[in-house]
DNA sequence: AAGGGCTGTGGAAACGTTTCCATCCGAATT
DNA sequence: AATTCGGATGGAAACGTTTCCACAGCCCTT
């Protein structure tokens, strides 16, 4: 009450020399006479304080270096500003595409990341468990969750909401998703070939247990069927996503004296390796024979590989921008209603797909 | 006080179905009859409670699901068990590796991660500010800080830990940090190189204001010295670590009719441009030209391409142990004993470097 | 002139833990 | 049998916020 004005009087450790601890509301309150009522309304920007009052305390909160503990306000306020983010223990290269995605879409709302990767197949739901309770995030990413590691149960039994990317085809309806137009993807592959005047195709498959890969095979199937395509005209080869398969499918065609003037694989790594098999035997690309991936790994790049593009940034982004939407929306959003986002591929033209029409689009990544 | 024994009275939501708030220390407290103090006790493995109570507390904690409010303790026990990560906006190949290698280690010691990316340039100096207070982790790591952004001022004003992973040399006796031996390992190569008998060496250099390619340089240049090479022999090329210089130096080098018998590019990409125009050119690797990079990139091991390996998990690993050891030693580490921990880099013979006694050893990751 | 509605402010409760301190009890010591 | 000791327990404070509620002025209306 009795507030001398213009008190300077030796503040603890105004920006002093020792590592002391963070400055506190009651310290912010102490130095200008006000409660910490009234420092907090200040702080948060909330009506019904004087103009006075609010100049002091943003000057006094600056002197300080004053920052709101989070555990505090996590405890009083029953939200923590984090999002958990699960990845699984699987090498993968997508994984930090879709981390900045994220990252992204979080800072821009203000929010923190936790990031945790599974050590190991048997880890996974132990993690997922750890964040869905604890209150130590307000809402969980899971990438490519393992079929098995469903610790995962009944949406409605979660306290916190819970997003998975690329996950499982199955849940689709039982949880909230976002995953990439692959089918869309394959199909406008192929029809790209095909409208090339390509009609001796090879579709190069990938692990047939992997929801990507089975996607991109039905796309495939679409624009073929759509285009009606003589299915004796096209050889579905096995792969499994790895470029080895790529390379051995080539070598087996040129054994079999099946050859085809164009090859639409469902990854970039297996196209790779087949444009290696096809230099190795002398085959023009995209003379000879035009080759399409899909993914557009960097490598891509590199070797003039046409290819679909997988969307992981903007995957990443959306993911946190439907976490965040349920986190806002409060607990209750129910077994009903469940997102499943579904972001759009874009067909990259370089020189493997033999259009010379096609430039390459900028590689910006703009918006996500 | 007047506890009725094996009172089964309908707890608040046992394992009810709607999305109820979590378990609380006080659910529990009131299911078993006991004091929170004491269930807290029983949770914390603290002595000096009876059996009988260690038992009811922890039937009625699973019961429950109880888990620990984050906040909460955080805030009662002024830590957070968690540790902050920022990373330069920069593309970086490497961040994942070395993220896998922070993650691995903080996971042991129970603790959980906080990530951010910079947005850009100036973004990096807010992100760690925000970290530095706040009190939302305990301790902080940034890679490969930007020379310019010091937010970092004095290491004796934080009130918490920071560790650099491969920052500034000029930083090393100012501020804890985790580096690779970029020296050693390019003096393993070089010196790998001439025990093969190769002499007329071409040493492509990285960017000159990147510090791993000074070092790196250095550490090629004193492999050279000690085994008395002619300076007359060695060719110093410039590069700036993307991989058209190593292919613009090898045509350049042919042009002038100065084609040496050894390559060390100073990282993998270079060494694989090389790699590429000397295969255009016609020259056999290594029967030729032999090569050697620096990294061991994924790409390097699909080429044959012999290359130092950059411990990046061991980085990562490194730096959460520095960290953790900080938080744990309390806040006071002062100005001096400043760590700088160098991680070892190790020598992968595939077949670029032309020498056949040598196998690549397993790819494994077992420790780090 | 009295009442009512705003505005600015402070006190205090609450969030869920951990931990200090006091208490109580039974067993061991004298 | 009186005393001490140590183990088991509960009460309550503390951590740093936010926010509900009460209250004191003040201006405006009737």
């Amino acid at each position: 009450m009795a507030l001398a004005p213009s008190q300077l009087d030796a503040s603890p450790a105004a920006h002093g020399a020792s590592p002391s601890r963070a400055a506190t509301l009651t310290d912010v309150s102490r130095q200008t006479g006000l409660s910490v009522a009234t420092v907090s309304r200040v702080l948060n920007g909330r009506p019904n304080v004087s103009d006075t009052a609010r100049r002091k305390v943003n000057a006094a909160a600056k002197t300080l270096g004053y920052r709101a503990n989070a555990a505090a306000r996590a405890l009083v306020r029953q939200r923590t500003d984090n999002i958990g983010v699960v990845f699984p223990n699987i090498d993968n290269d997508f994984f930090r595409e879709v981390l900045v995605g994220i990252n992204h879409a979080a800072r821009q709302s203000g929010r923190h990341l936790m990031v945790a990767f599974a050590l190991d197949a048997e880890d996974e739901p132990d993690l997922i468990a750890e964040y869905l309770s604890g209150g130590r995030v307000d809402g969980l990413i899971v990438l490519n969750i393992r079929q098995s590691s469903d610790a995962l149960g009944d949406l409605t039994q979660e306290s916190i909401p819970v997003v998975l990317v690329a996950g499982p085809a199955e849940r689709r309806k039982d949880r909230h998703m976002v995953r990439m137009a692959n089918e869309q993807g394959a199909d406008d592959a192929v029809t790209h070939l095909l409208e090339h005047g390509r009609r001796r195709l090879a579709i190069l498959d990938g692990a047939p247990n992997n929801s990507d890969a089975v996607e991109r095979a039905a796309g495939a199937r679409r624009a073929l069927d759509r285009a009606g395509i003589d299915r004796g005209d096209v050889r579905f080869w096995e792969g499994n996503f790895f470029e080895d398969t790529g390379y051995d499918a080539v070598h087996r065609a040129v054994a079999t004296g099946e050859m085809p003037d164009a090859i639409f694989a469902a990854n970039d790594s297996m196209a790779l390796g087949a444009m290696q098999a096809l230099r190795e035997l002398g085959r023009r690309v995209p003379d000879d024979v035009a080759v399409m991936g899909f993914d557009d790994l960097p490598a891509a790049d590199h070797y003039g590989l046409s290819t679909v593009r997988a969307p992981l940034r903007e995957m990443g982004a959306e993911s946190a921008r439907v976490a965040i939407e349920l986190i806002e929306a409060g607990v209750p959003t129910g077994p009903l209603a469940c997102h499943d986002r579904v972001m759009p591929t874009s067909l990259i033209c370089r020189s493997s797909c033999g259009c010379p029409a096609c430039t390459r689009p900028p590689a910006s990544a703009a918006a996500y």
